[in-house]
DNA sequence: AACTAGAATTAGAATTATTCTAATTAAACT
DNA sequence: AGTTTAATTAGAATAATTCTAATTCTAGTT
């Protein structure tokens, strides 16, 4: 049984948030909240130097393991280039990703609403879709 | 400059086809027969392990150095899923690719012709699109 | 406030797909 | 045939990620 902490205690940590049934500790709070700061769809290596800033004594290990603790209680979406290393976003709209050769920076590419990807795809009727991904790769204009 | 071999003479190969400037090796020849024959969607040990009954003694490098050639020269395409090792894809034309979950196959899928994506993602005027990656996961009928 | 059980964190080892190295072999050209 | 260049090979190296086993923390209970 959860407490709910009514009173405010500073003592006792704040449980009325939801966080999809995944338990905030401190170190999972620090990598989420970089993220949630981040812009530019950071990487594993790239939260863990933000990490120690603020958390001096973060293992790598321990930010791999609350990466994927986010992901799996979808917190933050993992996003992958090709053979590179897992890029994270807290973007959780259907979205999909832009990589800009020139500038190196990835994009997040939202869908014109109304647009239907079977208006575009030849599926077999009845195919069911769970999961979508777009990556684009070019150039934005200058 | 390269003979044009125009006497049929067994000793020296055929330089009729256009291998898009790569020069077809024995090797190469193999990797890519497989390729062509194959309808899966097959990883570099797939690959390692179909080549190695028609020429026994190749090696793994070789197939990996082989593989990255004919992508190099668009002779073949090199598709990921999250991070699962790499598969190899022999058609060309300009498609996606839906990973039944099922069965655990991964079928190409087509876009249909007058759709332009531009129809269908928000991207700021004037961007320049080099490549395109559309990737489906879910469950064909039964 | 101590007690306990489960969960999270940690350092470092292990794994695995892929790439690199250096030696050997094969092909192309003169 | 001789020379040059490229391809192949075995095995070592790399790098992202996952695993292991020990420790620490947390939440719930007495
Ligand atoms: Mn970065
Ligand atoms: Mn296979
Ligand atoms: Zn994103
Ligand atoms: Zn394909």
């Amino acid at each position: 049984m959860v407490k709910q902490n009514p009173e405010g205690n500073p003592h006792t940590p704040d449980k009325t948030q939801d966080w999809n049934g995944l338990r905030m500790t401190k170190q999972r709070r620090v990598v989420y909240d970089i993220l949630l700061e981040s812009t530019d769809h950071p990487t594993a290596q790239d939260v863990f130097l933000q990490t120690t800033k603020r958390m001096p004594g973060i293992s790598l290990a321990t930010v791999y393991n609350c990466l994927e603790a986010l992901v799996g209680h979808e917190l933050v979406r993992q996003v992958n280039f090709d053979r590179e290393p897992s890029r994270y976003c807290p973007n959780l709209s259907e979205h999909g990703h832009f990589h800009d050769v020139k500038t190196g920076r990835i994009h997040d590419v939202t869908f014109k609403d109304g647009a239907k990807l079977t208006d575009f795809l030849n599926l077999p009727e009845g195919t069911e879709i769970s999961d979508l991904e777009i990556t684009l790769r070019g150039t934005l204009p200058s």
